[in-house]
RNA sequence: GGGUCCGUACCCGAGUGGACAAAGGGGACUGGCUGUAAACCAGUUGCGAAAGCUACGGAGGUUCGAAUCCUCCCGGGCCCA
């Protein structure tokens, strides 16, 4: 077994908050295995790069014998995490959710460990669903209005004037309910939940348990390099995507970025990552070739070893030497259609979402039809003219149009 | 419950009877320069080939004409209770 002193140098490294350590030292000097608690609401169906720091850190647990009881906030995602919102979210139905739980589990393997006695996966609406008023009332009286408002982003929101549902407000106290049904030890989570697990610590007191250790991992900020991850905003990049998407997506992160993403996604030692970013901090490594180590490296995490360079090839094909593909779309189009403007031509192979977006993309020059690029907006376009060949749109869109 | 202000495109936000598919900014997209980086420059940003159609919270109404005026409804802020 590992030493207590070992284990929290492991369990620590990287964090933001950990609340307390000294609370983590006494939990661990007892020698059982602790309960780890993740909550994932499960309000999109991908998993992103951002939310890996996170699973991660739950994994350095499992290694060293703890246990992860991964929380599907099934009943939260109805009422909908206020985290960082200006506004209320739509609620989901039953089968969205359960999709999105599902294919959040599929992911998840990737990265944590699902060998029997290392996971447990619930549900929060087996204890949230069934909850009776009177529970409901003296769950709300553990709290109060001031604690609550201590919240930045509800104070923030209340000084906007803009709405805040009571149901929100709850929220923090549901997910803080969660730790003490499944008696947590520790609770992960991005500094953005700092607020709700602490609630987990408060709750859990209050009903004569130990309070939880809340340890928080960094946010990764998305491909835009200002706000954080998050499918939302499309600026993510998701596990479970083709490589050669997750390639150019890491190709196109701001310099500014490339420390952390090293640090947060590449799952390396923090020696090796220092290592990387002296080497690009002396000049020793140019900026381009640590974004393609970085790159492959990901690749390779997700898609198995080899996939980096094979995806690093098929990039430098595409935009180092600007020939299509390796593949490529077709798509059919109906000889009685043709022949017809280009421009719709373009809307019907998806390339554009309407004609007018179509002609737009040409006068912009932003079209080529086998590399050659179309001068002419009113293009129309014959069967002969047309079929098997490779139409670009802009720089990453691609399909062959067969002539069906 | 009473009073009052507000709801505009992806977001913020101007517009208070016609010249409004609707200023400006952000974002996004295309092109240029590059390393699919940043910065910068130029352009585009409802749909339709067009006539035109749809769109300023919703439904009606006034008017030759409504984002703009009226009525009701829905949603929100603030003040009073």
């Amino acid at each position: 077994m590992t030493s207590v002193d070992e284990q929290i140098r492991i369990l620590t490294a990287g964090a933001v908050d950990v609340i307390s350590e000294a609370d983590l030292r006494r939990k661990l000097a007892k020698g059982a295995p602790l309960r780890v608690k993740l909550g994932i609401d499960p309000t999109a169906s991908d998993i992103h790069l951002g939310f890996t720091v996170v699973l991660r850190k739950l994994r350095q647990f499992q290694d060293l014998g703890h246990t992860a009881v991964l929380i599907i906030g099934d009943f939260t995602a109805r009422v909908g995490d206020p985290t960082g919102r200006s506004a209320t979210r739509p609620p989901l139905t039953a089968e969205q959710v359960d999709a999105h739980a599902d294919t959040y589990v599929a992911q998840v393997r990737e990265i944590l460990d699902f060998s029997p006695g290392r996971i447990e996966i619930v549900r929060n609406a087996d204890w949230l669903a069934p909850m009776d008023m009177a529970e409901v009332l003296r769950l709300l009286g553990r709290t109060t209005l001031a604690r609550i408002l201590e919240r930045d982003d509800f104070t923030k929101r209340y000084r906007e004037g803009s709405p805040i549902s009571l149901s929100e407000l709850m929220y923090p106290l549901l997910q803080g309910w969660d730790s003490v049904q499944v008696r947590a030890d520790v609770e992960l989570g991005g500094t953005d939940q700092l607020f709700n697990n602490l609630m987990g610590r408060q709750l859990q007191e209050a009903e004569g348990q130990e309070p939880q250790v809340v340890i928080t991992t960094p946010l990764l900020e998305g491909l835009d390099g200002v706000n954080k991850m998050s499918k939302s905003l499309g600026n993510y990049v998701g596990i479970a995507e083709p490589a050669g998407e997750q390639f150019g997506k890491l190709m196109s992160i701001p310099d500014a970025l490339m420390p952390r993403y090293f640090q947060l996604t590449t799952g390396w030692l923090p020696d090796r990552v220092d290592a990387v970013l002296a080497d690009l901090a002396s000049g020793a490594l140019a900026p381009v070739q640590a974004k393609r180590l970085l790159a492959r490296t990901v690749v390779d995490l997700y898609h198995g070893a080899g996939a980096g360079e094979a995806a690093e090839a098929e990039f430098d094909r595409v935009f180092r030497e600007g020939a299509a593909p390796t593949e490529v779309a077709e798509v059919t189009v109906a000889a009685g259609d043709l022949p017809m403007p280009l421009a719709r031509l373009l809307a019907i192979a998806g390339l554009v979402p309407s004609n007018k977006e179509g002609r737009r993309k040409i006068e912009q020059g932003g079209v080529r039809i086998e590399g050659e690029r179309v001068a002419d907006a009113d293009l129309e376009v014959g069967a002969a003219a047309i079929d098997g060949r490779l139409v670009q749109v802009g720089k990453r869109a691609w399909a062959r149009i067969v002539v069906g």
